[in-house]
DNA sequence: CGATCTGTTGACGGCAGTCAAGTCAAGTGG
DNA sequence: CCACTTGACTTGACTGCCGTCAACAGATCG
């Protein structure tokens, strides 16, 4: 009955079945839906799987830096990446976290040196350089992924600057908690209510968060404090949460509804 | 004796004189020279003239707005342009300064609302929005260009998050001052002697460069009054300036050598 | 010459940084 | 199994940088 199938629809299209296993894993993973692999056809898809190679990183781990010498492109296909640069006296600042889907790319540019770290565990999917910018020119639909994802990076950066300069130490740790939740439903419909039962992930420790919101570790820790007193949101352990309050957390993070 | 030479050279390639007037006003543009239309060959650029326009902005003027219908591409030929972004109760942070050779591209993305506005008297150079996207698959080399300009985009917005969240107020003017230095001189070769006797352009009032570095504008007044009792720079009349003392300078800065 | 916009300077206060002590959980070794 | 160590987090007391408020100075313009 399945080989029948098969001989029937092999001509122009593959069977479900036949997809899973001719695309193994990648058929299971977030880059392909909502990554840059969500771009390319099947056949595509197929050819581009011979460039990339699987890797798990321990938190802590460096995983890029900006003086390596090959150029690196890699998708994440679990766990949080933080890039973080650094000042000559060694004053961080987290630039950037990178979620399931995301994309991983260095840049050469002559600006501070930055690294990135697995901030948990890390399972990442890396493309070889060379193969990378070949398969760039041979899929365009690809190129103009990377060129989306690369605006919305930006622009998303520009928010990041917004509340680096401009909002207060509650203002800030209440935009983070906001943008963890947004972030982990950016597939499902906007539903607060829905928020109020789940559990989101925090991802980083107190000196990491005070490096990526531009405070220090005891700010980031009082600040918790005031949101749970408020009760606005509420702690499990030190690296969970939920929100009570969607809209008090959305009016105190200065978003706009 | 100059038709005698066209008629010897027209086959393979345009004498110099025939390039600039078909290019016209093109072939003295910084956006040809150093902008996204140094990846066009001249074939492609006559191509692409004809979907770009030119306008010039007075001071104030609003050129581009986040919540606009249609897509914005342009590329700044002179003058200096802003981009802000304001949270709802009206604090703003200018999240990017835009000099001549850099490209104005607006952005789709869910994220706080923005605008592009003239700082100085600025002169651009439009190209409408589904010419440009035709162009883009059109010629490979300008859709590359744009991707690395957009990556450099990003690692400067990054930079600026370090300043922003890690910095103190003399820092941050002493960065912003090293960043005009260093953009101002982007082609010819690093020479601090030189810097000595130049004069350069501050381009913002004093208000827009509190938003730009996060500050309020009489931090930013306080701080260059304390670079120039220092000796690091002198002052001309209010928005220009010169650099006595670059490496001074560039340590306030905390720039790497 | 007044009006307006922009920039400068001073006095004061508060938010967040610094320093320091203490709690808690997880591991380690005797 | 318990003493000890270690790393992550919390809380308190104090300080200082920078924001706030306000007055004033200069420049530009009708």
């Amino acid at each position: 009955m399945l080989n029948a199938d098969n001989q029937v629809r092999q001509d122009h299209s593959l069977t479900d079945y036949n997809r899973t296993t001719m695309l193994g894993r990648c058929s299971m993973c977030v880059i392909r839906h909502r990554g840059i692999c969500g771009s390319l056809t099947e056949e595509e898809l197929l050819e581009f799987r011979k460039i990339a190679s699987r890797r798990t990183y321990e938190p802590g781990e460096r995983i890029m830096c900006s003086d390596d010498q090959t150029k690196f492109f890699a998708g994440i296909s679990s766990g949080a990446v933080k890039i973080t640069k650094i000042l000559v006296d060694g004053r961080q600042q987290v630039v950037g976290l990178l979620l399931p889907s995301d994309s991983l790319i260095s840049n050469f540019g002559n600006s501070n040196p930055y690294f990135a770290e697995a901030a948990t565990k890390v399972e990442l999917c890396r493309y070889s350089d060379v193969g990378f910018i070949r398969m760039l020119d041979q899929f365009s639909g690809l190129k103009q992924r990377l060129m989306e994802q690369t605006l919305g990076d930006l622009d998303a950066a520009r928010d990041w600057m917004v509340l680096l300069g401009r909002k207060t130490a509650e203002e800030k740790v209440a935009s983070l908690l906001h943008m963890l939740v947004m972030r982990s439903n950016v597939h499902r419909p906007e539903d607060s209510a829905e928020h109020r039962q789940m559990i989101f992930e925090l991802h980083l420790k107190r000196d990491e968060i005070a490096d990526f919101l531009g405070l220090t570790l005891e700010t980031v820790c009082r600040q918790i404090k005031t949101l749970r007193k408020k009760g606005i949101i509420q702690m499990f352990g030190v690296r969970r949460f939920s929100i009570l309050d969607t809209d008090a957390l959305s009016e105190i993070a200065g978003e706009y509804k």
